[in-house]
DNA sequence: GCTTTACCTTAACTTTAGTTGAGGTTTTAG
DNA sequence: CTAAAACCTCAACTAAAGTTAAGGTAAAGC
């Protein structure tokens, strides 16, 4: 590892391979995430790609998102905010995570009061479909706001 | 609604354009969940598509797993229990929901696991990378890597 | 030294979930 | 009765997130 020299310049040693494998991605999609300007890379002497390590914690990052229903383009969006080539510092990933959080605690809400119609109103009784949330997107229980209410599209 | 003839006859009263407005969705998004077999329609004398008014829960019923992140094969799957032309009764929603019920509990674990990692690790100290579990997506957060997770757009 | 594996680029293809448009018919409103 | 709105089919198009293939170069293992 010969530490010391990390500094201002960042060590390029992961091939593509290696990252595809750590992050349990394929290299494909390495070199797709890499034409959207997600993750960056060095050439090595006969022009293959090497990594710095933060090039991991990057596509963790990506991967996670992805889970959030965070879509690339958003991503994309959100790491204009990390400095490109460097390695992206702790408050740099904070502010990120911080937003998703958010959005993330939203959707477990959201999901949560989803799963609670299913069970409340799906499975029990309201066949009469007289006030059933998923029945009557508009009708009845129409909370206002056009479309099904359940599956609300959002505030 | 001059009931008592509903039994075997299911009436076929609402146009798409009436179905598309209730349920929130555009006319042809209706073509093509016929299309896909997941609703189906009488016509009229002028080829008109008429549907009963049970393809308002079979719509809306769609809408709700896609939230959950169930692929419309997969809705057409489990579609297949349901009486093809007939409205499904009780048991047949319930049946439906049980399943979609567990996999939206265990998405919403899964989202909350994410979200705590997010809180207690990108926001963290841990830069070291070695117990981070954003890090090592395989294993911690690679376990299960089927389905999209479908959030609205709500950053 | 040779061969297998990893890597390179570019382009085309895949899947999902629809949307859009063209060209024509039906229904509804005035 | 006529015009507008709604509907019909079919085909082509879109976007996201990659994957696959072809043709060639680099690096690793023995």
């Amino acid at each position: 590892m010969s530490a010391g020299f990390d500094r201002g310049m960042e060590r390029q040693e992961l091939s593509v391979g290696q990252v595809a494998k750590r992050c349990g991605v394929s290299v494909s999609a390495l070199h797709f995430y890499e034409r959207r300007g997600l993750i960056f890379s060095g050439r090595n002497a006969g022009n293959q790609r090497r990594y710095g390590k933060d090039v991991i914690r990057r596509v963790s990052v990506i991967r996670a998102a992805q889970q959030l229903g965070v879509t690339l383009a958003e991503i994309e969006a959100a790491f204009a905010s990390l400095p490109r080539h460097k390695a992206p510092n702790r408050r740099h990933w904070q502010a990120l995570s911080e937003g998703w959080h958010e959005a993330l605690s939203s959707r477990i809400r959201k999901l949560e009061k989803l799963r609670d119609s299913l069970t409340g109103c799906i499975g029990c009784g309201c066949l009469s479909m007289d006030n059933c949330p998923l029945y009557n997107p508009e009708d009845v229980l129409g909370e206002e706001r056009s479309g099904p209410v359940i599956l609300d599209r959002d505030p």
